[in-house]
DNA sequence: GAGATATTCAAGTGATCGCTTGAATGATAT
DNA sequence: ATATCATTCAAGCGATCACTTGAATATCTC
């Protein structure tokens, strides 16, 4: 007996928690929650070199939570299941509840105004049902054209503002991003009532309605975003 | 703007793993959800030095796992909230899952017999009620008297061989530790086992029986383990 | 006050990490 | 086969980490 099993357990747990301790990493895994994809795209929208990237998605293979499949000349990543996001997302509910410096950034995402409370998914869904809420999907097209709520419109913060007019003051607006460590979803909401109007955050992305066994509409929404 | 709100939040996130993906600090985070501790008993039951042990547990401070408190001389440690321990056990289920190494040990904790599922809280909860289980407790003495399930009896895994024929082989027993981290549960189990009794273990340990708000006894238990 | 106890701070060392660069591998198309 | 593209490997660099040691600080007791 090299060591204790206690002694191994632990240092395998460390080992995931260690994948999870690296900005960079995060970055890669919330791009591999909105969908499977390659490490030239990953690298991309990370603005990681390849071979870092590379080298990133195999620390991530090797804690877990993250695999791998080969389709073509491409490797193509995709989370492992379902318990790796709850991770992810617990990892956020920690860090905003336990860590000042968190809720302050937050908090001034908002831009002064106070930003009302989260719409849980189950809210959204039943509201959904009814038609009494437009949804806004604030991610990058390429990424909404993976999959989406349905009868979502996409809309690029950038354009945002701009195009805030489209929306009546009777709208009931509901913002979603990537998830929880992406910063769109506050953005937008702080800027559409910046414009007077009726805007809340989704509570999670694309990712966890997803995973909450919800639909998911593939390719462009019935509404063109431009 | 020094850098972006993105990048801030991403490295106080990286910030939480990052302590969680030290051995060290997950025995110490075991041991603080116990209950309330000061470093020196900390650094005992973990075997590390006084200094070592302090400046792990600052760094979990500072990720916001743990709060401290003055009382006297000492100072005591303990779990920030509920998530925390969300964020411990999810992580123990991420690796029983995603990492063979892991699955590995755990099976050979229990001694080439195969292991029965663990029984959930709740159902614990009912069986209390009803009187029909039979609750072992395998932690040390000490933190027996901190805290344990009423009723449990208390007996170390060392006298276990050695006391197991006061369990008759209609008791059902169910024998739980310290939580997700400790591995006394499941050799207490292979032991009663190899014993022909029927034993099997506890989700969870003694933090997470807590923190569903179930009732606790202090004190040592009506039944004495010696 | 002085002394004792519990904890934290500060400096030093070997190991590991994150990133870069350039070459090597694997799969496809010509 | 040869060429091409996507990914991985390997070596090197500065920065950070875990642990040790010894001193400094804070609190209680006398």
């Amino acid at each position: 007996m090299s060591i204790s099993p206690k002694a191994a357990l632990l240092k395998e747990y460390a080992l995931i928690a260690r994948a999870l301790s690296a900005p960079a990493r995060l970055m890669l895994l919330e791009q591999v929650a909105q969908g499977e994809r390659g490490v030239e795209g990953l690298a991309e929208k990370t603005g990681l070199t390849i071979a870092n990237a590379s080298q990133h998605l195999q620390q991530l293979r090797r804690a877990g939570l993250v695999t791998s499949r080969r389709d073509g000349k491409s490797v193509l990543y995709r989370l492992s299941d379902a318990v790796t996001l709850s991770l992810m997302e617990l990892l956020g509910k920690v860090a905003e509840r336990n860590l000042d410096q968190v809720g302050r950034i937050l908090r001034g995402l908002s831009g002064g105004t106070d930003a009302p409370e989260a719409v849980s998914r189950a809210e959204l869904a039943a509201r959904m049902a009814q038609g009494s809420v437009t949804i806004l999907d604030v991610r990058p097209a390429d990424e909404f054209a993976i999959g989406h709520i349905p009868g979502a419109q996409n809309i690029e913060l950038a354009d945002l503002e701009r195009l805030a007019s489209r929306f009546g003051p009777e709208a009931e607006i509901v913002a979603y991003c990537r998830g929880p460590y992406c910063i769109f979803a506050h953005q937008a909401v702080a800027t559409l009532r910046k414009c007077g109007l009726d805007a809340r955050r989704l509570d999670g992305g694309l990712p966890e309605w997803r995973e909450d066994g919800r639909p998911v509409q593939v390719h462009a929404s019935p509404r063109k975003s431009a």
